[in-house]
RNA sequence: GCCGAGAUGGCGGAACUGGUAGACGCACCAGACUCAAAAUCUGGCGAGGGAAACCUCGUGGGGGUUCGAUUCCCCCUCUCGGCACCA
């Protein structure tokens, strides 16, 4: 018998199966299609393990997809752009493209090394000209639709790496760049962006995929709605008038001040004289506070007087208008009425400054209403609260209160019903050259101008200088910079901010089905990016992998986009995905995340080099839950190796030639009906880890004696098709021994079990007496209920525990249980 | 602070709809094979008590519902993830 050397046979199968060309799609199948998409990796330079615990159990789940009959397609592709290759290139002196395009070859090898089946030559690579050229076809379309628009606005800067960043991409509470951990600051620029919250409304609707409860929270949470009203309020003694948002106008007769973000335009034009310094000396305290890193400084509320008064719009009373960085520019209208009786951060402020609190909302049937001097905190009710000290509107109750008070505002026509959302519109700009190029130019005299379609794709020069400026040599590139009108074609600028590059990864899902559309063409606004048959049978994707990390940034970008090309007419449905699984994380042997700083970092080269890529695919999907993630333990991959040699070593051993042991048989046969049974059941929802568990224990109960020859085939042959997904090489292989007539382990059908023969005709029966295991019973699996009982009753070892005492009840699960109550 | 997920042997984990807790694997112990080791095979393996039969305890802690709770309810502790002055 040969020993099992997988790495022969495993290279040995990944030649022949794309040589086959057994994992490109029939694009045109006479079977349901299924397409099966793992988030693209970014050619950082070497495989991580955490790629394999991502893309070794998707592919699994794509062979069992195949194997049940559906044309699958399972793409790969490279999200090449990103700023690592540009900080490789100053430090090595080398052009990003260089440096991505040697990283990709060699991640090629390493993917295939995994074995999965990959449809190679549908591959995409997201920083070839033929691939953006498609991106900045779309940004052009967007910006014809006014959803691009270019906007001076303070935004988030990265020092460190020298450009600005999506809200998305600002993590934390010392709000860290997303890429190099260091605090970003404001800045006010000229920057791109996509109107993601004209879709706010759409994106919080899931009703149309099945994606896990946790992403639809966190997606929820960051679009973040709610339902207020937005009114206008006067100012004493001027023309102006400033607007504000709130959700709780039941509680407007307790508005006892009113506050505006300092950068609020109206604060310029209502300042009293005598308050002027004191303003201009907190409002450029707090514009400094943005550009200083915010740092966790005390988050005490300060404010300073404007010596306006605003007039509330009920009731006219007066009250005075403060200026306070805790109300914020950019949410709602930068201002507030402040409620400080029911507002917890209005309270503080109220307290701080001697503002009066008074009461305007109770909980329904308190009889003494509080003096709003007498509270020793916010009254913070909603559901149950009524108004009070409120006119007219005194009695009204939640939620008819917050209608009545709306309607009312809406008649007297300054105020009305509006809902706000916390998700920002999207910034696309980064001043990195290693991106797609945003295609417009700036011309002198007619100011802003698309670059033409005909003259796509604006292509990244290949001679740019890589300086340690940390500027993107794109601002210094003659070459690139200076372009003609399209309109006067007088001489003009060439924008030299790039797209960011989730801008990439949100369409290439549709890229994959059509590598390098219309390659080499000229565009024009009429053209299609994809061809519309394909596309409506292919798209969209069916089953969706990846980690969870994505949640508020590529998975809802992505959403968007989709969302985005379906009005633009290129695409018949709005959601990407119908279906989403997000694995877990693969820890260190120490529990922590893998670092190299750490030095728990598990290298998959050298594990496939040892063991082989089928064993590292099945220690990966047997670790645990693959949502779960879990800790890396060095000895427990021999665990699954040992199980692939036994497999091994079973096919390879002559088959049995005595005739199998009836009684022998009948087990073994249930116990494969079972394990058919458990297997599909399992790899249908994704959980590796027992499925490869069930076919473990099948394979120990092949151990026994007396097995004979058809049924150790059938056995042998049913569970290598089981396996197949999870150790694809190593079936394939043993295959060719059992079935060679056959051809692919991979091409025949999922087996099937009869559910007859899973069941089992004797079960143990547990005898409790108060709920205690006292005796277990080999009965007839259809022995009656009363049988039951009365065995249970008689059994001898039942009885010192039943002596002397009375049988008040006699509980009979039938195949489970017999529970005797005495006492 | 708010929202969400979780806590089961030495370790990773399993357990249908409330019904025998610890499947499967790792580690460990003993035995077989071997001159020996590795590999392989066989058996054992939650804790405590007992010579044994067995008994008691045991799924983060406390309480509850139930004949019966890892599973349901209430309170608490800890861990992880997300959000964070969002009016």
């Amino acid at each position: 018998m040969q020993d099992y050397q997988p790495g022969e046979i495993e290279a040995k199968w990944q030649r022949h199966w794309e040589q086959t060309g057994q994992f490109t799609p029939d694009l045109n199948p006479d079977r349901k299609k299924f397409y099966m998409l793992t988030m693209l990796p970014y050619p950082s330079g070497d495989l991580h393990i955490g790629h394999w615990y991502a893309m070794a159990p998707s592919d699994a789940y794509a062979r069992f997809k195949a194997m049940q009959g559906h044309e699958v397609f399972f793409p790969i592709g490279f999200d090449a752009f990103g700023l690592p290759a540009e900080n490789a290139a100053i430090k090595h002196n080398i052009h990003p493209k260089e440096w991505t395009y040697q990283n990709i070859e060699r991640m090629r090898g390493q993917l295939r090394s995994m074995g999965n089946r990959f449809a190679w030559d549908h591959e995409v690579i997201s920083c070839d000209p033929d691939y953006y050229k498609w991106s900045q076809w779309f940004f052009l379309r967007m910006l014809e639709k006014g959803l691009a628009y270019r906007e001076h606005a303070p935004v988030d800067f990265c020092n460190h790496c020298q450009t600005t960043l999506a809200r998305e991409q600002v993590w934390g509470d010392e709000r860290l760049c997303e890429r190099c951990n260091n605090p970003v600051v404001k800045k006010a620029l000229n920057q791109w962006k996509l109107r993601i919250t004209d879709y706010a409304e759409e994106l919080l609707d899931f009703s149309q995929i099945e994606w896990p409860e946790k992403v639809r929270l966190m997606q929820t949470n960051w679009i973040g709605r709610s339902e207020g009203a937005e009114f206008a309020i006067a100012v004493q003694g001027h023309e102006q008038s400033f607007r504000v948002f709130t959700t709780r106008p039941d509680t407007v007769f307790g508005m006892s001040f009113c506050v505006l973000a300092p950068e609020h335009e109206l604060v310029e034009a209502i300042t009293t004289p005598e308050q002027r310094e004191a303003v201009d000396a907190y409002r450029e305290l707090a514009a400094r506070k943005e550009e200083i890193e915010r740092t966790a400084e005390g988050k005490e509320k300060d404010g300073v007087f404007t010596g306006a008064y605003a007039l509330n719009p009920m009731n006219g009373q007066a009250v005075p208008i403060w200026i306070a960085d805790y109300v914020l520019a950019s949410y709602g209208t930068g201002a507030i009425m402040a409620v400080p009786a029911h507002d917890e951060r209005d309270f503080a402020f109220a307290r701080k400054y001697g503002l009066p609190t008074p009461v305007a909302v109770v909980e329904v049937g308190t009889h003494d209403v509080p003096e709003g001097s007498e509270l020793e905190e916010p009254l913070l009710v909603k559901e149950n609260s009524v108004m009070v000290n409120s006119d007219a509107f005194t009695g009204k109750a939640w939620p008819s209160s917050f209608d009545a008070v709306v309607e009312h505002m809406e008649a007297a026509g300054f105020g009305a019903r509006q809902v706000n959302y916390r998700l920002r519109d999207w910034l696309i700009s980064r001043q990195r050259m290693w991106g797609t190029p945003i295609p417009v130019v700036y011309c002198g005299t007619c100011g802003l101008q698309p670059v033409p379609d005909a003259e796509l794709p604006v292509t990244l020069p290949d001679d740019a200088e890589f300086k340690p400026t940390g500027e993107s040599p794109l601002k210094h590139h003659q070459g690139f910079l200076k372009a003609e009108c399209p309109k006067c074609h007088g001489p003009a600028e060439r924008e030299t901010d790039t797209m960011d590059t989730f801008i990439c990864s949100s369409w290439y899902y549709y890229a994959y089905l059509f590598p390098y559309w219309q390659k080499g063409e000229t565009l024009s606004a009429d053209s299609q990016p994809w061809d519309r048959e394909v596309m409506k049978r292919w798209a969209p994707v069916d089953q969706y992998t990846g980690g969870i990390e994505h949640a508020t940034m590529h998975l809802l970008y992505f959403r968007f986009y989709t969302k985005v090309l379906a009005d633009l007419g290129l695409l018949s449905f709005r959601e990407p995905a119908l279906r989403l699984y997000n694995q877990g994380m693969i820890l260190g042997e120490d529990h922590e995340k893998m670092s190299k700083s750490r030095g728990n970092v598990v290298n998959p080269d050298e594990l496939v080099q040892r063991y082989g890529a089928d064993t590292v695919r099945t220690y990966l999907m047997f670790l645990g839950p693959w949502d779960a993630g879990a800790p890396w333990n060095p000895q427990g991959i021999e665990g699954a190796a040992r199980f692939l040699k036994a497999v091994w070593s079973l096919v390879q051993q002559p088959l049995p030639e005595a005739a199998g042991e009836a009684a022998v048989e009948k087990k073994v046969q249930r116990a494969l009906h079972q394990m058919i049974q458990k297997v599909s059941e399992d790899m249908a929802h994704f959980r590796f880890n027992t499925a490869i568990a069930a076919m473990m224990s099948f394979r120990n109960v092949l151990k026994a004696e007396g097995i004979g020859r058809s049924l150790m085939l059938e056995s042998l042959q049913a569970l290598l098709r089981l396996l197949a997904p999870i150790a694809p090489h190593l079936t394939e292989e043993l295959w060719q021994v059992l079935a060679p007539e056959t051809g692919s382990v991979h091409a025949q059908p999922w087996p099937t079990f009869d559910p007859s023969l899973t069941k089992e005709d004797e079960v143990t029966i547990a005898v409790q007496v108060n709920g205690k295991v006292r005796e277990r019973l080999e009965v007839p699996a259809d022995l009656s209920k009363d049988e039951l009982e009365q065995q249970a009753l008689q059994a001898p070892r039942l009885q010192p525990h039943l002596e002397g005492k009375t049988v008040r009840r006699v509980i009979v699960v039938p195949g489970r249980l017999v529970n005797i109550v005495v006492n």
